[in-house]
Formats: C-alpha cells, sequence, structure tokens
DNA sequence: GATGGCCTAATTAGGACTTCCGGTGT
DNA sequence: CACACCGGAAGTCCTAATTAGGCCAT
C-alpha cells in the first residue's frame, strides 16, 4: 500500500526544476511549488504522482516567486496553479498562492469547486464501459515491432488511446508522463482554465476550443519543460493524433478539436458552471437555436496585454464572471463537419453520442484524472491479475480505494462548509 | 567450484513528442 | 499580412525491456 508520504505530485517537482532555470535568469517566468502538504496528497486524485527524488523534496515549504512581466506572470500563476490545484481550492487556496500578489486575488480567487469525478462505481466494478469510445467498433492498432537483433521483448506500452491501456509501473517507477491529449482533458476539467484558455464547445461529442492557443501550448510548454513551446508545435502533436485516432479536427472550425472518446465520468465545466440540468438544457436550446457563433474566432494573445486585469479581460473573450448567458457554454452547431479519422472511417455514427447518456456527476469529488481513469478501467484485468507481476497496477487500485475513503469524508466535510 | 537467486547498472528499442519546413486556406 | 492548419522528415527525450555482471547463500 502506497502511504501518503511516498506520493508526490508531479507538476511540483516540473516547477522546482523550474526555479533552477529561474535561477539562471531565463525568461522564463514561473510559479516555483515544493512539496504538496502530505496531509493535502489525498485531495489531489487528478494528475500524476509518484515517489519523492530527492530530500529537498520533502520540504512542505510553498514558495511563490515572480518574475518577468506582469502580465506573463499573471497567466502564469493562474495556469500553474490550475495545474497543481485541479481541485483543492479548500487546502491552498489561491490567496496563500498568491501572497506575493495581493492585487490579484479579486482575479484568481474563484475557487474550484465543481470539477468533479465521481468514484462511487469505480472501485471493483470498472471496465472497459466506463471510458466511453466515440467509436466502439474501432480496435487498438498494433504495430508490429520492428525486427531486433536481441532477444524478442514485449512492446512498450504505448500512449493510452481512447481503447485505453494502463501503462506499466507508471505510478512506482518514477514515471511522469502525463501525454498532451490526458494534458488537454485535465484542463477542461479545471475552472481555472476552462472555459478561459480552454472550453467545451460540445462536452458531450467530446469538442472543445482553444480559446487562448497561445496561453494553453505555454501551459503544456511549462508542462514538459519547453519554454519555447507554442501552438504551432504543439498543434503538431494535435495533428499526430488524427493518425492515431485520438483526436479529430471539427473542420471549419478554427481552434476546434474533437476527442474521439472521453472517459464516461468526464465532468464537463461550461462558463456558466451550471448543472447538469442546466447543460442538457443548453443543449437543446443550441439545437433549436442551431446557429451560433462558435464559428467566429475568439481566439486572442495575452501578449499584447499591458496590465494584469486588462489581460484577464481581454485574453478571455467569455470571462467567467460575465454570466450573461449560460448558453455560451455549449454554443455548437448541429451540423457541423468533423473530419473523420484516418483509422477509423465509419465511426461518425457512435460519435454522435445521446446526451442523455452524458454523465456530470452531482456527487462532487475532486478529480480523478484521466491516467487513474485509465488504470481504473482495467481494473477488472487487474482483479484477474497476480500481485507479484502488476504491483504498480495494484498499488493503484490500493490507492484509489484509500482516496474514495478519504473523499468520501472530506466531500461530507465540504458540503458542510 | 558449481549453481541459483537477487540486485544493479548499462544497453537498447521504441513511443511521444519537438523542431523545422514548405505549403495551402481564410 | 497574420494566423490556422497540414503533413513530411529528422531529431530529442524518456522509459521499459533486456542483458550482463557482481555478490551472496547453499
Amino acid at each position: 500500500m502506497l502511504q501518503q508520504s511516498e506520493l508526490f505530485f508531479d507538476f511540483a517537482s516540473d516547477h522546482f526544476n523550474m526555479s533552477q532555470q529561474l535561477g539562471c535568469n531565463t525568461d522564463f517566468p514561473g510559479v516555483i511549488v515544493e512539496q504538496v502538504p502530505d496531509q493535502h496528497l489525498l485531495s489531489y486524485a487528478g494528475l500524476v504522482c509518484r515517489q519523492p527524488r530527492r530530500e529537498e523534496d520533502q520540504q512542505q515549504v510553498l514558495k511563490v516567486e515572480l518574475c518577468d512581466s506582469e502580465e506573463e506572470t499573471m497567466e502564469t500563476l493562474v495556469a500553474a496553479d490550475s495545474l497543481l490545484n485541479m481541485d483543492c481550492s479548500e487546502v491552498l487556496s489561491l490567496e496563500q498562492h498568491y501572497c506575493l500578489l495581493p492585487s490579484l486575488a479579486d482575479v484568481v480567487t474563484a475557487p474550484v469547486t465543481q470539477v468533479s469525478v465521481s468514484t462511487k462505481e469505480i472501485v471493483g466494478s470498472v471496465d472497459q464501459s466506463l471510458w466511453h469510445s466515440f467509436h466502439e467498433e474501432e480496435k487498438p492498432v498494433q504495430v508490429q515491432s520492428k525486427k531486433r537483433s536481441r532477444k524478442s521483448r514485449l512492446r512498450r506500452a504505448e500512449s493510452p488511446t481512447p481503447d485505453i491501456t494502463v501503462k506499466k509501473d507508471k505510478y512506482n517507477k518514477g514515471g511522469t508522463t502525463l501525454y498532451l491529449w490526458q494534458f488537454l482533458m485535465e484542463l477542461l476539467q479545471d475552472r481555472q482554465v476552462c472555459p478561459r484558455y480552454i472550453k467545451w464547445t460540445n462536452p458531450h461529442e467530446g469538442i472543445f476550443k482553444l480559446v487562448n492557443s497561445k496561453a494553453v501550448a505555454r501551459l503544456w510548454g511549462k508542462h514538459k519543460n519547453k519554454p519555447d513551446m507554442n501552438y504551432e508545435t504543439m498543434g503538431r502533436a494535435l495533428r499526430y493524433y488524427y493518425q492515431r485516432g485520438i483526436l479529430n479536427k471539427v473542420e471549419g472550425q478554427r481552434l476546434v478539436y474533437q476527442f474521439t472518446s472521453l472517459p464516461k465520468n468526464m465532468v464537463y465545466i461550461t462558463d456558466s458552471g451550471s448543472s447538469k440540468e442546466e447543460n442538457e438544457e443548453e443543449e437543446i436550446n443550441h439545437k433549436e437555436n442551431s446557429g451560433s457563433d462558435e464559428g467566429a474566432s475568439d481566439d486572442s494573445d495575452e501578449g499584447t496585454i499591458s496590465s494584469i486585469d486588462q489581460s484577464m479581460e481581454d485574453e478571455d473573450p467569455s470571462p467567467p464572471r460575465k454570466k450573461t448567458s449560460s448558453v455560451n457554454s455549449v454554443q455548437v452547431h448541429v451540423n457541423q463537419r468533423i473530419r473523420p479519422a484516418t483509422r477509423a472511417p465509419g465511426q461518425r455514427d457512435a460519435i454522435l453520442r445521446s446526451s442523455a447518456t452524458s454523465l456530470i456527476q452531482e456527487q462532487h469529488l475532486p478529480i480523478v484524472s484521466a491516467e487513474m481513469l485509465r488504470t481504473l478501467q482495467n481494473l477488472e484485468k487487474v482483479q484477474s491479475l497476480q500481485p507479484a507481476g502488476h504491483a504498480s497496477v495494484f498499488k493503484t487500485a490500493q490507492l484509489l480505494g484509500s482516496l474514495c475513503e478519504q473523499q468520501a469524508a472530506e466531500g461530507g466535510n465540504a458540503h458542510t462548509k
């Protein structure tokens, strides 16, 4: 059984590394956050956990360093906080994070309260059906390994496509991989980023838009420790997903992509933070009004913003606080053309899934990341495995069990507050 | 000394991007 | 003109699988 103290949050160390860069006077603005307090770890159900690597990581210190321009800093702070606190507003408030930048507190203090995935049907009963696939007929393409001179070896686990396979030993060998598509899903479940930088345009079909493509690319670059990351580069990675059947491009709409499949328990954040019922109502309205402006590009560039507050205004074409209409949350042409996945002709029918099957859990628990979901999705397999050969998978499953208990307890406390 | 089990480091292959580019479309 | 978008090609980075070698117990 993993101990809490063994867990470490992936992004934290990334930022620690970044702090070293900053020490070298790079132009890479950043937030350096070290070590999530142990007692709070189980609040972080999302993203990647791993074991601590170095002694410094044990320090229970939360640092925030501000760098470069205010504008960049603001974006970085929001982004970094979002990444670090996918759902931990109760634990680490933004005021705590941004204590060195008090003037911004009012801008970024919206708590993440709705980002959630219910785990109640996960433990012990998760099967393939938990992962909703828009192309269920599709089977993973098994690429034959090239001939090798050495003795044959098992194929390395590929990136879990929507058909999802568990990446072996991810959690006990220090693996830090968070794939781009996972990263985007994480962002889409984070109120600090969604819909500010990225948002669903048709959540039940997996269609989303990069509202601020540059900001999203920069977040991705920060996660990958690639300061030069831009949308051009990230876009190339996204285009590779076409071939692999992970993403489709929604033709005729800039910066709009579609996941070919989503976890069934995916939680969809909308501009208005509306309830499940509201969302469904919105979707109905959209289908009735099918002629909204989603095709128009509302992308903007935060790079031209002079003040922080203004940057928040300008770079977000539909600021969360502007709650004029919840209709903003789901704006999509019903008849929009969608580029078919190259490897899966005939999957369109499956993609158009009824909104009635959408799942927005009423019980709001902290995020279970896509990564975790992939693992859980295979629990059926896990249960048939021998612990000796799949210790990490068992650990993950066991961790989830403890997570559920913890979340249930904390969830109860949160609702009473 | 031979054998087997365990551990660790080195090697290797391959996946997932990243970078660069030339081109098209809006 | 800027930007989004496309896909080829080559490169980098990271990680899992494999192998080799050392150590120890029997």
